[in-house]
DNA sequence: AGTTCGCAGTAACATTGGTTACATTCGGCC
DNA sequence: GGCCGAATGTAACCAATGTTACTGCGAACT
């Protein structure tokens, strides 16, 4: 049994859900900025996250993204749940936050233990729950919120899940992921600094009291 | 066996199980307007929706409303779903869209079910699916378009809903329900007025060609 | 018929955010 | 040091949307 796995999962699953996983599951390890899912794309087998973080995005039109949510180890894709069953297409954009590990399941498998294992059913209806409410949250400071407050929101964000008070990204990188432009960002970071809670550097960002 | 439940679920679900719904179900009408669901409410049942229509709000800290999207016949709620397991409350508010019937199924028969029926996970995890999705369009809708694509959206989905070509609101509710003010709805219906694709009544619209 | 009240039309203005354009600065590289 | 490209700062302008304020209309009621 891989420590890894006892350690994320061992709470939620039982000892011989634990097994099962071990024997089939396979390691996979992802490099920060891989793009691991594509729109579109078929999804052949489930991923556990052991470690790192994977963002999660929305596409439109002009082929321009909008960041929805952040998984975290202990995640699972909700995507994956029934494009498997489903035989249906991905409708998001997976890329790695950081560099991240995962456990790859094959999706017969999901069924199957979702017959046999209670512990495991908990699990997929807690992913399924947790994904709807972050788009909740998504739909709330899309619809909600001005730019600026957005903006807060994501520094803070992204500060919580790289664990750190430095955000490493350019201000293009930041309109990327809010669907905006880089001007209205870097107006806004501007304020945020005169406001004194951030300071601006050239390729990161250090928050101070947001 | 009550002649709906059959027409509604009898593709979906085995005989053995539908007997169990009729069994443990009870049977509940719901007329217009009717509140069914609040933010903050705990769910003790699962409602199967066998005819009409829900309309699912998110709420802002103002108390103003943003209408997510429709349930139908076929549907289920998605909140209830794990908020049953999870003892958690709603995020959202339900409200009648038209009169509606639904059948009621106690929530303890929802995880017993989901491991001894297959059709019966089937449906859980196709209903989260399609609850996903309808979040995404959603969420496209109201970061990638503009308020007057939106509204046209709106009135189509409201028209589809209907099963008409009358759209029985006034401009406040429809601002209500786009998360907008009075003014720009009458602003923009009357642009598609002028561009001849709905005619404008007091207390309703007619959809032309849009 | 007159009153009342909710609904709709519309002008004028404010604000937010998107766009364009250009200047400046910083690092890395030769 | 000098050059270059990417990142950032900033002004000026525009489009979309939100806000305020007022008018007029129509249905229901007395």
């Amino acid at each position: 049994m891989i420590q890894e796995l006892k350690n994320n999962f061992g709470h939620l699953f039982e000892a011989e859900l634990l097994q099962e996983i071990n024997q089939v599951g396979t390691y996979k390890d992802v490099a920060e900025g891989v793009k691991m899912m594509e729109i579109g794309d078929y999804v052949r087998s489930m991923p556990l996250l052991i470690s790192g973080a994977i963002k999660i995005f929305r596409e439109d039109n002009n082929g321009d993204e909008l960041l929805l949510y952040f998984l975290e180890k202990g995640d699972t894709c909700a995507m994956t749940l029934t494009c498997c069953l489903g035989q249906t297409k991905s409708e998001i954009r997976a890329i790695a936050e950081t560099d991240a590990t995962l456990i790859m399941v094959p999706v017969e498998k999901m069924e199957i233990w979702a017959g046999k294992y209670k512990s495991w059913r908990k699990f997929v209806f807690e992913s399924y729950h947790n994904r709807l409410n972050e788009m909740f949250a998504t739909i709330d400071s899309i619809a909600f919120l001005k730019m600026d407050e957005r903006l807060v929101n994501y520094l803070k964000e992204k500060a919580r899940i790289s664990e750190g008070a430095i955000i490493y990204s350019t201000h293009q990188e930041i309109a990327y992921e809010l669907h905006t432009s880089r001007v209205v960002i870097s107006r806004l970071l501007k304020k945020l600094e005169n406001l004194n809670k951030i300071t601006l550097h050239r390729n990161h960002i250090v928050i101070k009291n947001i």
